[in-house]
DNA sequence: GTCGCTGCAAAGACTTTGCAACCCG
DNA sequence: CGGGTTGCAAAGTCTTTGCAGCGAC
């Protein structure tokens, strides 16, 4: 229930966000922010594509791509490049955080670190540049894989 | 002169890894790890493979990668991927560390923050997770393209 | 009605792979 | 000498791009 207009917010924002950028709100583009936002995970563009193939046959891998860049342009979505796991997506917290990444079967957890960016910034500031986004990934064994 | 010698310490420890390994040590081989040592930067496989050519010019750009895939399964080289900056190599210092990339003219950076593996292993139990491994990008502007 | 957006296919960048010849140990 | 390694070319993966037609505003 909460989740449900949690996401449901979060959409209205970021179609306004791109409306106030001058960027059409085309069906195709709302039902792909739609299924990113919707999915649970850190879905990938071929997994984008496939949630919205049932209800827009005609939605090419193409136009994924393009409305991702989108959002990526307007800050409004976090890309996290592996080469192992493909490019994830994740619109609903665009700001960056922390990962958990498990190295046996893929899955990647979300974390926060209140003082990540103190720290960062801190780092980057001795060696006398201007931080303005991180990535911290770290890669180990989820619970799951740690019993097996 | 210590610079000299620190990279050829690190050559002849990487090249015996490779022995105990039973690894062949092949003129190439010796020619592609000398000159990822020998880089004073973050090389790509690219620049690793031109920096090779005037020695020994019929190496193949294949070569170098399975020399690379070679290193990363004995844990003697760091691997950053970035999409946006290509794949950068550092066989100098394969324990992963935090790295400050100039979003302006594309510098890599090394730093060190003597917790941060504390700070990580943290972040994962907290989660269930055991955390192996991390990866720490800070993007922003260097001192130069700061001044700029 | 305009001009941005879509969908298709083709191009593009980067890395891996198949295979015959080669050569390190 | 045997099997790991090399070099070439081709294939593979993922993402971007060109362009004609379409449709949001």
């Amino acid at each position: 229930m909460t989740q449900k207009t949690d996401t449901q917010n979060r959409l209205k924002q970021v179609l306004a966000h791109l409306k106030s950028l001058g960027k059409r709100l085309t069906p195709q583009r709302i039902a792909i922010i739609k299924a990113i936002i919707d999915h649970p995970g850190h879905p990938t563009a071929e997994q984008i594509h496939q949630a919205i193939l049932p209800h827009y046959p005609t939605v090419s891998l193409a136009t994924v791509y393009k409305t991702i860049n989108l959002l990526k342009a307007a800050d409004e979505i976090l890309d996290l490049e592996f080469h192992d796991y493909g490019s994830r997506y994740d619109a609903r917290r665009p700001h960056p955080h922390p990962h958990l990444i498990c190295t046996r079967c893929g899955v990647i957890m979300d974390t926060e670190l209140a003082d990540i960016e103190t720290l960062t910034d801190g780092l980057a500031r001795k060696a006398g540049f201007s931080a303005s986004s991180f990535r911290l990934d770290i890669f180990g064994l989820c619970p799951k894989c740690t019993q097996k």
